[in-house]
DNA sequence: CGGGGGGTTGAAGTGCTTCAAATGAAGTGG
DNA sequence: CCACTTCATTTGAAGCACTTCAACCCCCCG
């Protein structure tokens, strides 16, 4: 199997653990159920069933709340190779809405189907959690990013996770990489108004770091931004337990 | 055994679970290995040793993270029957700072005792879990209070929680509650100043909704800060796997 | 009696929001 | 093929929520 077959979570897992024939079909196996969703339609996750999670193949997915004053804060974003919902099968979360962004391919997996790995390929079940446990180091990091620093840290600070993550799946370099998302949708995450965003980006921009637009964010100074954003990936770049 | 015997963490589980005896006697038994810490000097619990986690049996303690430019983000409080470090012992966590607010005790349960625990007793184990997923839904819950409510709804939630956690364990009533905070503390979760939470505590206290002076929270009234906050416990009070 | 931590208050400044309005691109129906 | 909408983006102006700076108070403790 060469690097393009593989599916983007095993293109993560691998990044961090190095996986053996028989875990690489395992997971490749959890990608049968292919479903597809289309952009804007809520997928509802937590009311129909807990007892399945997707692995999201292709397109960004976000995780959100509404309020009552019809508000929307926006947790997290899923990209290819992330997890949908895994933490409502291996436990039980929040009730938090999933809306794909754009039209999405994700396979589902069964509890069942879930377990089964696990008890197949041990070290499967501890890169998966590895992996779980980064997304919430990520949402911590996005709270301490809302409570604690200012409109531009915290822009800069999102882009550049952004794009570790997405670098990981092969879909980003340094340079920059492709991005469906509005400005609606980084006020949202960002807990902004949408106009302040756009003065961000602007400001951003005309100081040379990075560029969002038409659907791309472009890097053009990486090494302006991580200071800006006292960017420190190491939350992200953990070393899996299988690597002690 | 009566419930004045009972750990704090028992009577947490026992709310949403009926326990047998056997559960209670393995969960008494996992607070064997007692500990104290002194208020203010952290706990550093991610440096010295990845096995072990600690059940919180009597004050409160403060999880946060710092940043370069010398702010801090209390991420979360853990008050009695509260996991401290449990995330870093089932999965890896992020790096962040554990300091005690008062002097506290808390049990010290190694990977080993939990791993045997659960063996056991599946129906603790799911308990437990749940008690994780409780946790991560508190952090997802601040996160949007963060990002989308004002400084006096964030006050007032942040209250309530606390409010809704510690009478969950006996320590507070719809009257209020004893709390060892300070207003510093308040300043560094909800993402103010100290400063504005005085002016804010002022102004809840003249509206008539809470007071919090001398180490105590009283609600004078309860409903109405209720609405003040658009507070809603499902996140809190959600029925256990168990219940199913 | 001096010092420090927690709390309280005022005044000034600013970062962000809200309101208002205009532009360009993309889609839709007549 | 063109009016008509719709949506994302952009910009300006006014307002306000919150911060910062600067005091001062109280109480406890050495």
């Amino acid at each position: 199997m060469t690097s393009s077959e593989q599916s983007p979570l095993t293109r993560k897992l691998s990044a961090f653990v190095a996986l053996s024939e028989v875990e690489l079909a395992v997971l490749e196996r959890l990608h049968q159920r292919r479903r597809s969703f289309v952009a804007g339609r809520d997928m509802v996750h937590q009311g129909q069933s807990d007892q399945a999670a997707y692995i999201l193949s292709a397109g960004w997915v976000c995780s959100y709340k509404l309020q009552a004053d019809g508000t929307r804060q926006i947790v997290d974003f899923q990209v290819p190779g992330d997890f949908l919902g895994l933490r409502s099968v291996l436990l039980r979360t929040s009730d938090h809405s999933f809306e794909p962004i754009v039209n999405i391919e994700a396979a589902e997996v069964l509890k069942s189907d879930l377990l089964d790995a696990f008890a197949q390929t041990p070290r499967l079940a501890t890169a998966i959690l590895w992996a779980a446990s980064r997304d919430e180091a990520m949402v911590v990091e996005h709270l301490v990013g809302i409570g604690r620093r200012d409109a531009d840290a915290r822009m800069a600070h999102f882009l550049l996770e952004l794009g570790s993550r997405l670098a990981l799946v092969g879909m980003g370099t340094k340079d920059g990489y492709d991005c469906p998302l509005t400005q609606y949708h980084l006020a949202d995450v960002l807990g902004l108004s949408a106009i302040h965003v756009n003065r961000v980006l602007r400001q951003l921009r005309e100081r040379g770091l990075v560029t969002f637009r038409d659907g791309r964010v472009s890097f053009e100074d990486h090494a302006g931004l991580v200071e800006l954003a006292e960017f420190d990936a190491a939350y992200l770049d953990q070393s899996g337990p299988l690597l002690k």
